[in-house]
DNA sequence: CACGCGACTTAGAACTTAGGTC
DNA sequence: GACCTAAGTTCTAAGTCGCGTG
């Protein structure tokens, strides 16, 4: 079936192909930005408008497009590395400790040690002069900002020596109802057995929603609401239609009410009780450092709810309970105790991984984990070493992409159609695409699965040659919508996959993700198929930032350029957000800002102008000075003006783009930093508090000239 | 090689809180 | 001090990818 004609025409320039043309459309193609001031060549260009409709949102309505030229916005990988080098760069993992072992123990002994003090203290303190214990705590805990990255990192696979925890927070019991409140089957009232109405009131918090009305959701609820039944509930209740929830929706909606109106002493006796869960369950002890966990609390029971069109949207989420736990801690640490009565189902004692809490949740049947919190060693590292991993790419991928368009020539139809799906992870930032299997999960695909209907080929389109069209659900169900001109020979190969297909067929059938990455690993220790995503984010970002960052800017301006670079990325990567709720009204209320701040500023222009024509007349000192107070007051109303007005813009660009999972997962975080330092703008204009502690170790080490 | 499983990263939405405004 | 919004935090679903098994 290999088969390939096909005559092959010089292609002109290569160069060119690397660039990224992308269209993006709109479905309200008439709708412009608010563009205000500024340099807004980037903005311009990029046309960022809403991209997708989110599948619920989704009607039939024809999609428009507008093609746009948009040079430049693709990294063109250049060369012109500077001399200087960090200190990781070259080779392997290049991460060069600065201490050793033994040190390392030395330091970790006196941090334990000070750990358990602080416990104690916790406890005994309270009563005592805050102000002071806050304040000693403070700089203690300054002291000892724990440098993990200066230190070695295990090599033999084991991800820690020592680990210590309270184990997982168990979700509140289930408190029934009051009498009061009722349930009614066909407009009778009826008492119901508590298992039975535990799950009904996971359908009554839910009501509001529109996924409460879907066949599929109320199918899956009623069949394994039932389960919960008693016989006779079970004889009784026998169509879903004829439940009324609304008593008890109602019900849930005053008790959030009453919680918002509680007066501040129980509001801040909520806080501490929170506060004192947190110190005890929220933090481990691995490898003699306090940890922060991320996710200490065992996810409570209800309906689940998946994204996108979910086959089993609305089934039971069931209950955790200690025997379906599994511990993981090390052998000689103080195990974690099970609520009274109860048993873990497991403990073990496995350093290879880095969970210390598991349990199979009954939906798909995955394994769901505790683990640690971002700003942990052993996500530091990792994460650090996922950067490492792309930067490595950067060096070897004009190679990579050399290779690949070799391979579109191939004769062999698997390496053509690696080399195209490759093509598109690398110029698009696809996901590689996991087969799924079918009817358990939404149906949402990647690059490797891809299929026939989900791209259209357009020989000629408007001014272009060879565009395709790409249109599908990919990760979480969000539309991924493009259309993007290819060089000849990818739309010729194109044409070749699709024969004689039907739509519902693979477009990639002799290629998965595990033959490509296989083949990358060939091209490249540690290559797979997600981390051209990172590269190209990342690459993007400092391109961007370098392209986009006038040295003559104030701050503020300075920051949009930073999330209009940080745009681009979230573009390309499609990190796409329903658009706030509060959005048109936010926006005019900051419209209407504008407007009295340009109302003060034209007022204190006049005053200016009135004292400087008091000066002229009188020349004296006093006039002089009023002169000056005004030309003052006139700047600082300018200042306010422009900050507000950038702020518009930055807004209005980002109604329904996500920076965040970029910002947080893609994004090296040495560039932003080195970027910082660059331009004096104040890190924490960038990363907020929780930011700063994931990327410690970048904020550290990156100097202003890092380069990626 | 297909398949399922396990571990871990990536994801947007829901919820909560802080800080500004009236 | 009440109220409102934006920012920050939490939640947990949904991906990626490697490994073992048959």
């Amino acid at each position: 079936k290999d088969k390939h004609k096909e005559k092959e025409h010089k292609h002109k320039d290569h160069k060119k192909d690397k660039e990224r043309e992308k269209i993006k459309h709109s479905n309200s193609p008439t709708r412009q930005f608010s563009v205000v001031s500024l340099n807004f060549r980037f903005l311009i260009s990029l046309q960022i408008c809403r991209l997708t409709v989110r599948p619920r949102e989704r009607s039939p309505v024809a999609i428009k497009s507008e093609p746009e030229d948009d040079n430049g916005f693709y990294p063109s990988p250049k060369h012109n590395k500077a001399t200087k080098r960090e200190r990781d760069d070259d080779e392997e993992f290049e991460y060069k400790p600065k201490k050793v072992k033994v040190e390392h123990d030395k330091k970790a002994k006196k941090r334990k040690h000070e750990y358990e003090d602080d416990e104690e203290d916790e406890h005994k303190k309270k009563t005592k002069d805050k102000k002071a214990t806050e304040g000693k705590k403070a700089k203690k805990q300054e002291e000892e900002k724990w440098k993990w990255w200066e230190e070695e990192r295990y090599t033999d696979g084991s991800k820690w020596r020592f680990l210590e925890h309270k184990g997982p927070v168990f979700a509140p019991p289930y408190e029934p109802l009051p009498d009061k409140v009722k349930f009614y089957y066909d407009g009778k009232p009826m008492k119901l057995s508590a298992p039975a109405e535990e799950v009904a009131t996971f359908f009554a918090k839910m009501l509001d929603h529109e996924y409460t009305t879907k066949d599929i959701f109320r199918k899956n609820f009623y069949k394994d609401w039932r389960k919960e039944m008693t016989s006779e509930e079970k004889s009784v209740i026998t169509d879903l239609n004829k439940c009324d929830f609304r008593e008890m929706s109602e019900y849930f909606k005053a008790q959030s009410e009453a919680r918002k109106q509680m007066s501040k002493e129980e509001k801040q006796k909520i806080k501490e009780e929170n506060e004192r869960i947190l110190q005890e369950y929220g933090f481990c002890i691995m490898d003699n450092h306090k940890e922060r966990i991320g996710n200490f609390r065992i996810e409570p029971p209800g309906l689940f709810r998946g994204r996108g069109d979910h086959p089993k949207m609305g089934m039971l989420k069931r209950r955790i309970r200690p025997e379906d736990i599994i511990i993981n801690c090390s052998k000689d640490s103080k195990q974690p105790k099970p609520p009274p009565g109860t048993k873990w189902k497991e403990v073990r004692h496995d350093n290879k991984v880095t969970w210390l809490v598991s349990w199979t949740e009954n939906i798909q049947g995955s394994i769901k984990y505790i683990m640690l919190n971002p700003s942990s060693r052993i996500k530091g590292e990792k994460d650090w070493q996922k950067y490492e991993t792309a930067r490595r790419l950067k060096k070897c991928v004009d190679r990579l992409r050399a290779q690949y368009r070799d391979d579109w020539k191939s004769k062999e139809m698997r390496i053509r159609q690696r080399a195209v799906a490759l093509y598109f992870i690398d110029k698009l930032a696809l996901r590689a695409g996991n087969e799924k299997e079918e009817g358990e999960t939404a149906d949402t695909v990647g690059c490797c699965s891809l299929r026939v209907e989900h791209i259209k080929l357009y020989p000629k389109m408007d001014e272009q040659e060879y565009v395709v069209e790409f249109d599908f659900l990919g990760k979480d169900s969000i539309r991924y919508y493009n259309k993007i001109p290819v060089e000849k020979r990818v739309f010729k190969n194109l044409q070749l996959f699709l024969e004689n297909k039907q739509p519902e067929d693979d477009l990639f059938d002799r290629l998965n993700t595990s033959i490509l990455n296989k083949h990358l690993q060939e091209l490249m220790d540690g290559l797979t198929a997600k981390v051209f995503r990172t590269y190209n984010a990342s690459i993007t970002l400092q391109q961007q930032l370098k392209e986009l960052t006038s040295p003559e800017d104030s701050i503020p301006a300075k920051i949009l350029s930073y999330n209009r670079a940080n745009r681009a990325v979230a573009i390309l990567c499609n990190h796409q957000r329903a658009p706030p709720k509060t959005f048109e009204k936010s926006m005019q209320n900051l419209q209407t800002k504008i407007d009295e701040k340009q109302k003060q500023l034209s007022a204190a222009r006049k005053q200016l102008k009135a004292a400087k024509a008091d000066h002229k007349a009188s020349h004296d000192e006093k006039s002089k000075k009023a002169v000056e107070v005004k030309r003052k007051a006139v700047q600082r109303i300018e200042e306010q003006l422009m900050k507000l007005q950038v702020q518009a813009t930055d807004r209005e660009e980002n109604k329904q783009i996500a920076l965040g999972t970029s910002k947080l997962n893609y994004l090296d975080p040495r560039i932003s930093v080195a970027w910082c330092k660059k331009w004096d703008v104040p890190i924490e204009k960038i990363y907020n508090k929780t930011q700063r502690e994931k990327f410690a170790w970048a904020i550290d080490m990156a100097e202003k000239d890092y380069e990626f």
